[in-house]
DNA sequence: TGCTAAAATAGTGCTAACATTATTGTCAAC
DNA sequence: GTTGACAATAATGTTAGCACTATTTTAGCA
């Protein structure tokens, strides 16, 4: 059992949205699975905190939409359906283009020509042999530097919201057929963009970057689900 | 004093949910004021709840972003300050201009073409004249129908979230001078790019106009905060 | 008058107890 | 085996009371 800080106890971020952080990173995780139930008892033990705690936890999250509520009876985790995902997909399209943008305008080319370095006929012998946690690691490396040079915490908020309910699914596509090679051949014309300041391009191939794996998604659907 | 239905009461809607969206809405038209005290109490005799439910919601509005608590305190309706009304305009770019593209790939042309035939002589001619309401609603009208077509839920979601932060101001922005005349002009060209079922092409349009009203944003500051 | 310490205040935070409600389980009748 | 009625159950929903905490106010003193 953890003991969570009471919501007196400093550092700027109340005991709800510490909590609701970590609920979010457990169910975003599966660790947490779908389907499983919440209930504000187990939840104020297993946090140590109030029932009337945990019952504001529940409550932020069901507005959030990763559980549903019935009243009298309890909470569940919600499953992702196929078609929220192609729509959430959707809006990420558009703000990790954003993103991209942002910091393409915001940050020296100079940054992500470094990034682009790193992408040596070594690291993509060992993509092609299957090294999919190198790619795996290398994209998320370079997707946090991006969201950090956009700077803007409104775009942020949302692509971890976004993170929070597709990620499980996204890795899976991951390791689909060739999907971290033309994965790091978008990357690599995107990094080619950026380092030239080629803001718009950078954008379009970020975007391009997106739908191609949820185009594998929808190739591959019934070996992901 | 209104009285909430309890959670059993049907509709779907769980008490909750209903209250918060309530508070969205009261916050967002500022009936209450950015810089208001929330408190638990207050809250649960103005909507006839208990004090634990009026606690709940408030713990949703401090998760969405919407107000500021302060343990021991109370809760404290937030100010938007003017950069995030930048960067969440950033977003609504993006997000508009996807709601469009879906839109017209979505909804048979015709449809649009209706709009386009309500712009006529004389109703440009009133624009001119200074009758902003006119064009606000027959905008508003345009959007939402923008918005059911595009039938994505979340995007529906972050756009509501966005319109709650934003609307005061931007209704402020609207009456600056030239601001509708020229939102026409750009709407006008959107509606025929949609007449023509050239999805690109409106997105980017949708954008350029987003982009234009916060640009007059920015140039009248001083007489709009 | 200004400063400091103590008291008061306002509101949340927590706990306990009981009420309420929707679902599940059991049992008898057909 | 199925159906319907009733009881039990699980969890939330609400209320009440008191604890706790951060801020504001007040009183006393230099």
């Amino acid at each position: 059992m953890k003991r969570f800080k009471t919501s007196a106890a400093g550092g700027g971020q109340t005991q709800l949205a510490s909590l609701v952080a970590e609920l979010r990173r457990q169910i975003s995780e599966h660790k947490i699975s779908p389907g499983a139930k919440l209930n504000e008892q187990q939840i104020a033990n297993d946090f140590g905190v109030s029932r009337a705690r945990a019952r504001e936890v529940i409550g932020a999250l069901e507005v959030h939409g990763l559980v549903e509520r019935h009243p009298n009876r309890g909470a569940v985790v919600r499953r992702l359906e196929l078609h929220e995902m192609y729509e959430i997909y959707d809006v990420r399209e558009v703000l990790e283009g954003l993103a991209v943008r942002r910091a393409v305008e915001n940050e020296n080319p100079e940054t992500w020509k470094k990034f682009l370095d790193n992408l040596t006929p070594e690291f993509e012998s060992r993509i092609a042999a299957g090294d999919i946690e190198l790619y795996e690691v290398e994209f998320n490396r370079f997707r946090k530097a991006v969201i950090a040079a956009a700077d803007n915490p409104v775009i942020t908020g949302m692509l971890d919201s976004v993170q929070d309910q597709t990620q499980i699914i996204m890795r899976r596509v991951l390791v689909l057929p060739g999907r971290a090679e033309r994965g790091l051949v978008n990357l690599k014309r995107l990094l080619e963009a950026m380092s030239k300041g080629q803001a718009e391009e950078a954008e379009k191939l970020r975007r391009i970057g997106i739908r191609a794996a949820i185009d594998d998604l929808k190739r591959y659907e019934r070996f992901v689900l």
